[in-house]
Formats: C-alpha cells, sequence, structure tokens
DNA sequence: TAGGCCATCTGGTCCT
DNA sequence: AGGACCAGATGGCCTA
C-alpha cells in the first residue's frame, strides 16, 4: 500500500499522505480503473454489491469520469478521517505512562484503548484516596485549633499535596524498591497534568503484563511531586475496579 | 509461515 | 444531496 510504502519503520498510524500526488501511482487505484474499465467488478463477492436507494442510482446516472471523481473525494475524506481518528490515538498515547521512543515499540490501538481505560480507573481511585486523606488532615487541624502542630514547620508544599509527597517515598523504602523509583524529576510539571509518556523515559515493561494488570504500572514509575503516584504501591486498586478490569479483559 | 496490526477502499446507512 | 460514520474486504508489513 502506499501508506506502509511512506511511512518509516515504526509503523506511524499517521502516516503523511501527499494524497493527491501519490494517489494515482496507488496500485488499488490502478486496479481500480482497470476495472471500470473492462466493467468487471472489483470484489464479486461483496455482500453489500446488491446496491440499492437513491444514491446508487444517481450514481449510476454519473458519466465515467464524475463517478472516478466521486469516488476519489469520498476516499480522501475517508482517509482524512481515519488519519484524524488516528490522530486522537497518538494524542492519547502521548499522555499514557508508557515508554515511549524509536526503541520502544508503539502500543496498538486496542492496548491504548485498554491501557487508558486503566489509567482512568487508577487516577480516579487516586483522586478518591487523597481527597479522603486531604479530609482526615483538616479534620485533625479542626479539632487540635492549631495547624502548625499536624503540619511540620519545614514544610512548603501545600496541604493537598502532603499526604502524598509523604507516603508514596515512605511506601516505596518499606519496599526497597527505591531502584525503580527515581525520586525527583529533573524537570517541573504543571501540577495538574499527567506525566506525559514521552517525560517518563524508562524501558517499557512487557505489554501484556502492563494491560492485563494495572497494578505492575508500578514497575518503573517515577513520582512526581505534588500528583498522584498511580503505581501499585501508593495506590493499590480498589476491589471494585480489579473486577471491573478482570471483567474487561475476560474477552 | 501464521497471526497480529494496520491503512485503504468500498458500499450502506444515518444525519443535517 | 452531501457528508459522516460504520463495517467488511483486501493486501502489506512485522514478529514469534
Amino acid at each position: 500500500m502506499d501508506s506502509d510504502a511512506s511511512s518509516t519503520c515504526s509503523r506511524s498510524s499517521s502516516p503523511e499522505l501527499a494524497v493527491d500526488s501519490s494517489f494515482f501511482s496507488n496500485k488499488m487505484f490502478q486496479a481500480y480503473c482497470a476495472d471500470r474499465e473492462t466493467g468487471q467488478p472489483r470484489s464479486e463477492k461483496s455482500p453489500q454489491s446488491a446496491g440499492s436507494g437513491g444514491k446508487t442510482r444517481a450514481r449510476a446516472d454519473l458519466s465515467k469520469d464524475d463517478l472516478q471523481d466521486l469516488r476519489l473525494k469520498v476516499n480522501s475524506r475517508e482517509r482524512k478521517r481515519m488519519h484524524d481518528l488516528n490522530q486522537a490515538m497518538d494524542g492519547l498515547r502521548e499522555v499514557m505512562p508508557y515508554a515511549q521512543g524509536p526503541s520502544v515499540r508503539k502500543l496498538s490501538k486496542i492496548s491504548t484503548l485498554l491501557l487508558a481505560r486503566n489509567y482512568i480507573l487508577m487516577l480516579s481511585s487516586s483522586l478518591e484516596e487523597m481527597k479522603k486523606l486531604v479530609g482526615d488532615v483538616y479534620g485533625a487541624n479542626s479539632q487540635s485549633h492549631s495547624a502548625r502542630r499536624v503540619l511540620p514547620p519545614a514544610s512548603a508544599a501545600p496541604a493537598s499535596q502532603l499526604p502524598l509527597l509523604s507516603l508514596a517515598p515512605s511506601l516505596h523504602s518499606l519496599v526497597g524498591s527505591t531502584s525503580q523509583h527515581t525520586s525527583t524529576p529533573t524537570v517541573a510539571h504543571a501540577p495538574h497534568s499527567p506525566p506525559s509518556a514521552a517525560y517518563l523515559g524508562f524501558p517499557a515493561p512487557p505489554l501484556p503484563t502492563l494491560l492485563k494488570d494495572p497494578l505492575h504500572l508500578s514497575s518503573g514509575y517515577r513520582h512526581f511531586p505534588g500528583m498522584p503516584c498511580p503505581c501499585s504501591l501508593c495506590q493499590p486498586l480498589p476491589a471494585s475496579t480489579a473486577s471491573l478490569h478482570s471483567l474487561s479483559m475476560g474477552k
């Protein structure tokens, strides 16, 4: 196909297409033209070729050239539509906690969707947990009438970040997996945006493992100041989420 | 070589 | 009527 010829080895899902200039060298289009010349249908066993409806009849009245132009236009629109879809898919891949790069195989579409779903579930549970912790902190504050006793004086972090900042490293030190969890990133991130996968320059875990078990996101995940850590050690998924996941992956 | 993934073409259907 | 959306078919590339 022309798209395969124009794409590089990493199988971009949104290949740069010079549609108008290259399309007429397309084998499929040449076959299409040849078929139209000979009057032979391109696919003799199409179940939908029975062709009923006003549009089909109207097309029968068109000249060969008009029909060809119409086909090219429709094909081009469909191609653009699929490219837009692939662009959106690429955008989704960019925000997934998964390594990217020339040496890393790109997530397939189905994998991207499944991983995105798990990621959303995980972030949701992180948010719920954070809300609970913040509520606990403020509850303690109101009882003791003194925030300074609750918050360490040297801490400059906002109260909403404290639970995660203090919990995550301690959790990881308990398990002793600090080699895989780099403590501090060297690049500042927006506090409310998820870490882009491009920033997470770690080797990708085996894809099937990651997809089958969202808890395995812990292997090789970094902690970000002020961000909920989605790794399994910091944020174990609730049982309901796990069951949901197993349902979706049962296939 | 089989199977997975993908891009593209194509006709039908639905919507504006 | 035209465009968007969808699903089936087809063929190419890549990997185990």
